[in-house]
Formats: C-alpha cells, sequence, structure tokens
RNA sequence: GGUGCGGUAGUUCAGUUGGUUAGAAUAUCGGCCUGUCACGCCGAGGGUCGCGGGUUCGAGUCCCGUCCGCACCGCCA
C-alpha cells in the first residue's frame, strides 16, 4: 500500500496514528541536527521530521541522497510540531518518520515548482507536467473540472442529453478556417474538424431529441490570442419549441448556478441590452459594464464653432471620467498616444476639464467659450474635478476607438476588479454585414440564424437593417456565449444562403443535407454555445484561457512539450495521396 | 499579412556614451547549524550574450537579415 492518507488530511486530532504517505518532495530544509522535508501531492504538503540523534541512521543516509521532485514513501507517526505553521491546514502536524522508500529519483526540474514560480511561460509550456505540479494551476484545472460537473448537473436536471456528434466532418466555405484531415481510404479527399456542431445539433432537433447539449472541443485554423486556442471547448447547447425568451431564462439559469455553486455568489438579474444600445453607448458590442463611464454624444453641442476637426466629423462623442480633472498634461497626452496607436487608430483626442472651483479648461479653448464648454459638461453630467474625453471621426472607427479609451480608463481607475461579474445579454444583432472587399453579404452569426419576424420583408428590400433573433452573453467584457433561433423551414434558409451569394447548386453541395431534413418536419428551434476555456478563466479572474487548459498550444499555434506540429514521412504521405509543394518542385 | 516589446548563467533579470576579466538574485554542488517552514551562515562551479552578416582599433551594446517567444491589429460564420 502505497499510502494511507494524502498530504492535504492529517490534523492535529491524527496525532499518535501512524501513516503511510507518498508524493514528492517540495522542499528539504536541513539544520544539521534535525531534518525537514515538505512533502507535496494534489492535496496538500504535509512536513516529515527527521532527528539525527533518534531517525535511524540508514534513513538519514537516504534523506542526504534526496532532492527537489524525487518521489518518496514515508511512514511514521503524527506528531504535534514544537513550531506550528498557521499557513496550511496541515501545520499542526508532522511526521516522525521511521521509514523512507525512494519510489523514484528526479533531475533537478528546470524552474522552481512553486506558486510564484521562477519559470517564464515557454519553459513552462515545454515541461507542463511539472507546470501542472503548482498549485496555482493544479487550482485553475480543478475549477476546469468542477465547472465541467456543474454544468452537467444544471442541465441533466433540465432535461437535457448529452449527446457526442463527429470530429471528422466536412468542410464548409463559410465562416472560420477549417482544420482538415486528409482521408486515406478515400483519396483526394478530406475530412474537416468541427469549427462548432451546429449542424449536427440542429440535425438532432430534427430527430426530436427537443434537449441537447455537450461540452464538445472545437476547432478553427486562425491566428491566436492570449483567449483564442486552435482547438477549444463549448458548452453546446440546442432546445426545440422554444423562443428567444425560453432560451434566454433557461441559460440564464445556468450561468446562476455556476455561479453560485462555484464562487458562492452571483448576480441576481442579466439586463438585456439591444445591440444598437450597446454600440450607442459603449461603443462595442460587449460591453463591460463593471463600470459605468457611457458615451455621449456631442454632435448637436459642438459643430459649428470653426473647430474643423468636429465640423468635418461623422460622429463626435466622449466619456467622463470622475475625478480625473486633476490629470496632468503628461497623463493626457498618454491618452492621447494611447488612442493613436496604430490598432486603435484615432487621430487625436479632445479633453475638457471641470476644474474643482467650476470653471472649465480644454485643449480647444482656442474653438470654445466657458459657456460652450459648460453645455458639454451639461451632457456629460460632469461635475467639478471631472475631466472629458472626446474624439471625433467616421463613426464605426470613432466608437471603436472610445470603447477601447473608455477601457483604458477604467482600468486606470481600478475600476475593473476580476472578482466583480456583471453579465448582460445583448440582443437584436443585424442579421448580416457587408463586406467591402467581396462585395457580399455576411451572416453576422451564422447562416442558420433566424431573422427577426417583422424584418423578414427586409432581406429583399434592404438586407442590411435585418435583425437577427440572435444573442450574446457578455460578463466584464467578455463574450462568454451565443446563440439564435434558427431557421427551421427549407425555403427560408435557401433564400438566406442566396442572400450569402450562394447558387442554389453550391447550397444543395455544400448544406443540402441540412435543407433536405428540414423537409421532414423540422421543429422550430434554437440554442446557443458557450466558450468554456473562457468561463472558467474569467471565474478563475484571468484573462488569458491558457492556464484553464492542461496542455495548451502557444501563440503560433504550437504544442512545445510534444513539439507539434511535426513532418510526417514520405510514406505516410504516399499512403494518404497528399504531395507537398516543395518535394513536388 | 501587419505593428510593438523581448531573447545575456539551469531560471528570472541588470548590463550606462561602443572600451579592463559580462554581474545580481535564485537554483545546483560542498561545508556548518536541534524547531525550520522563502530557514540561516560560509564557500564553489556555472556564459555559443538566439543565429548569420556588417560597421569599428574594439560590439552583449550600433546597422541589416533571420529564427524563436509574448501582446495586439487584420482574421476568428
Amino acid at each position: 500500500m502505497y499510502r494511507t492518507h494524502t498530504c492535504g488530511e492529517l490534523t492535529i486530532s491524527s496525532v499518535g496514528k501512524e501513516v503511510t504517505l507518498s508524493g514528492w518532495v517540495q522542499r528539504i530544509r536541513d539544520k544539521g541536527g534535525m531534518i525537514w522535508i515538505d512533502l507535496r501531492d494534489r492535496y496538500g504538503i504535509t512536513q516529515l521530521f527527521f532527528e539525527r540523534t533518534t531517525t535511524d541512521s540508514a534513513i538519514i543516509e537516504k534523506v542526504n541522497t534526496l532532492g527537489r521532485e524525487f518521489v518518496i514513501q514515508v511512514t511514521g507517526e503524527v506528531i504535534e510540531r514544537v513550531s506550528k505553521n498557521p499557513k496550511i491546514s496541515t501545520g499542526e502536524i508532522e511526521i516522525k518518520v521511521k521509514a523512507l522508500n525512494i519510489l523514484n529519483k528526479s533531475i533537478t526540474p528546470p524552474f522552481t515548482i512553486e506558486d510564484d514560480t521562477d519559470g517564464g511561460d515557454e519553459l513552462r509550456m515545454k515541461y507542463r507536467y511539472l507546470d501542472l505540479r503548482r498549485q496555482t494551476v493544479k487550482n485553475n484545472i480543478e475549477l476546469r473540472h468542477k465547472m465541467g460537473i456543474e454544468t452537467r448537473n444544471y442541465l441533466s436536471a433540465q432535461g437535457f442529453f448529452e449527446i457526442e456528434t463527429p470530429f471528422l466532418i466536412k468542410s464548409t466555405p463559410e465562416g472560420a478556417r477549417d482544420f482538415v484531415v486528409p482521408s486515406r481510404m478515400n483519396q483526394g479527399q478530406f475530412y474537416a474538424l468541427p469549427q462548432s456542431p451546429q449542424t449536427f445539433k440542429q440535425l438532432l432537433m430534427v430527430a426530436g431529441f427537443d434537449k441537447y447539449y455537450q461540452i464538445v472541443r472545437c476547432f478553427r485554423d486562425e491566428d491566436l490570442r492570449a483567449d483564442r486556442q486552435p482547438e477549444f471547448t463549448q458548452i453546446d447547447c440546442e432546445m426545440s419549441f422554444v423562443e428567444q425568451k425560453d432560451i434566454l431564462s433557461t441559460f440564464e439559469g445556468l450561468v446562476r448556478h455556476l455561479f453560485k455553486s462555484l464562487k458562492g455568489f452571483g448576480p441576481e438579474t442579466l439586463p438585456h441590452m439591444s445591440y444598437d444600445d450597446a454600440m450607442k453607448y459603449y461603443g462595442c458590442d460587449k460591453p463591460d459594464l463593471r463600470f459605468d463611464m457611457k458615451f455621449v454624444e456631442l454632435n448637436n453641442v459642438v459643430k459649428g464653432k470653426n473647430f474643423k476637426v468636429f465640423d468635418d466629423a461623422e460622429l463626435v462623442v466622449g466619456i467622463c471620467a470622475k475625478g480625473c480633472a486633476g490629470y496632468t498634461r503628461k497623463q493626457t497626452d498618454e491618452l492621447t498616444e494611447f488612442v493613436k496607436r496604430p490598432q486603435i487608430g484615432a487621430t487625436g483626442m479632445v479633453y475638457a476639464r471641470v476644474e474643482t472651483d467650476g470653471t472649465y479648461k480644454s485643449s480647444v479653448d482656442k474653438f470654445y467659450s466657458a459657456d460652450e464648454l459648460k453645455k458639454w459638461a451639461e451632457c456629460f453630467d460632469a461635475q467639478p474635478g471631472d475631466l472629458m474625453l472626446i474624439l471625433a471621426g467616421p463613426k464605426e472607427k470613432t466608437q471603436k476607438a472610445l470603447s477601447e479609451l473608455r477601457l483604458e480608463m477604467g482600468t486606470r481607475l481600478g475600476l475593473r476588479n476580476s472578482n466583480v461579474f456583471c453579465p448582460l445579454w445583448v440582443t437584436d444583432f443585424p442579421l448580416l454585414e457587408w463586406d467591402e472587399e467581396t462585395k457580399r453579404f455576411y451572416a453576422k452569426h451564422h447562416p442558420f440564424t433566424s431573422p427577426k419576424p417583422e424584418d423578414i420583408s427586409l432581406l429583399t428590400t434592404d438586407p442590411a437593417k435585418v435583425r437577427a433573433n440572435a444573442y450574446d452573453m457578455v460578463i466584464n467584457g467578455v463574450e462568454v456565449g451565443g446563440g439564435s433561433i434558427r431557421i427551421h423551414d427549407r425555403g427560408l434558409q435557401k433564400q438566406m444562403f442566396g442572400i450569402l451569394g450562394f447558387t442554389d447548386d453550391e447550397a444543395q453541395k455544400q448544406f443540402g443535407f441540412l435543407m433536405n431534413a428540414f423537409e421532414y418536419g423540422a421543429p422550430p428551434h434554437g440554442g446557443i454555445a458557450f466558450g468554456f476555456d473562457r468561463l472558467c478563466s474569467l471565474f478563475g479572474g484571468s484573462e488569458s484561457i491558457r492556464d484553464f487548459i492542461a496542455f495548451p498550444k502557444n501563440n503560433s499555434g504550437r504544442d512545445v512539450m510534444i513539439d507539434s506540429p511535426s513532418e510526417i514521412s514520405i510514406e505516410q504521405l504516399k499512403e494518404l495521396g497528399v504531395m507537398l509543394r516543395e518535394k513536388v518542385q
């Protein structure tokens, strides 16, 4: 028997027991006459005690050969410590070791296995199996485990079936790039890995399964970010005979359940906000509601005073930073530089402050009198001590830039506490997006999203105006989930593909299986998918999803531990009927 | 595809205007230490300054190219 207890469970009440523990050597403190070893496993740390005068000398000799991360098994008596450590749960006891067995040696690890490790990201990824031994990463993986369990508990209790869908499917032109897999038995043909089980879950609705979910891996061959991995996990859900409000309430319930069971608290209400309002007041479709700082449009207030930047702008819009009137020239310059960065792309920033004595000062005093600045302040409801930050230019670009500035100010003012959660639903997205480059419409969500019934007539007259039965769940500025009521009518689906530039033949070839299924009594249905990794990182208070995935990929989509992707042999390529360009030339 | 930052000891980093033998902390190894728990003290070893080229009397430092990492823009139905 390797152990009678784990390294996290012995307390003062176990004193006097003989126990056997197994684990890793976290640290050895050799004080000459006495030696302590911190023994670590998944559950915690227990201190082992050796004393030169009373411990068998053969054991002491063995202890002298130990190093960090050796795997050992010890048997001994639980004794009360002379000096206790209140920082850990086992801090009142230690094990007076009577037998020591070295189960395995370890070479010196390349970084310290501590909460606050000295290892950099790259090294930690290469030795991920060591990184995962660290408490902090282990906690993230545990959180992920619990999130999965609680998701299944809730959805199962609501009558959902978890049903698996295939990973080897068909490549389709819309959406992200597919990862493809060559078929050996069907040479020249390729499977694609699913970007999501979208069509399969709809077919499950046609099949009558009514309520489906799956915690499922999805694959997208696009460039990565801190919150984007090439393979990621979704909580994928679909329901039949539902309207939008049914879905929102069901999954509001899921999110509440996750908060309550994992964090012990949670939001009482989930506000709904239309896409139009989100854009108008926050300049983006995933507003961070942990702080207010709403956009205020100034077009009607600032024009006609010979300030060309404002006069020529499609949109003049600003935010009010409470209590920031004391910002120095250096600080306002920093903000100007911030919005002028190429990634943000504003051409400049105007500021106006309401001084604490109630007077006004702006960067455009040449053009605007104190009376006019007072009008601005009224629009912003700015009080003495507040700072107004204003951007101007083309509508979309300016909204986007001000949205970034708003988040930056929120961060600077400490208003984005990672332990505060402000979820909301964003609804009424536009159905379509016009793309100037390819001169065609793209589905904003995906091509199976149904238009709002009252907007269907616009499909033929003004497609850009059509709103979708689509919704996103946003928490703290992160899009954690999105879904829609789907099209379940073959005719409408065909019309939709037409608007997206598919010929009838192409639509039939790519998505005929779905449209054919719709002819056999497809029920009204809709669903949603949550980004599981993002939910985990959000609950764990992190911006990066990598530390919530046991074996993540790096920025370039590589697994640096196993060194993939990698080349395959000529024989493999031949068998698959695949030729590489450089090998051919 | 693009922008920015970075690459120096096992690791995390410092390294000034281009100038003597490239440093610190930590880790590792050796010695001392009977209440440590980031133990302490003494000592030792440890370097392809990412790679290639250039400028220079002289390059970790400047220039060009390249590879790698991170963050972001594009992209991500």
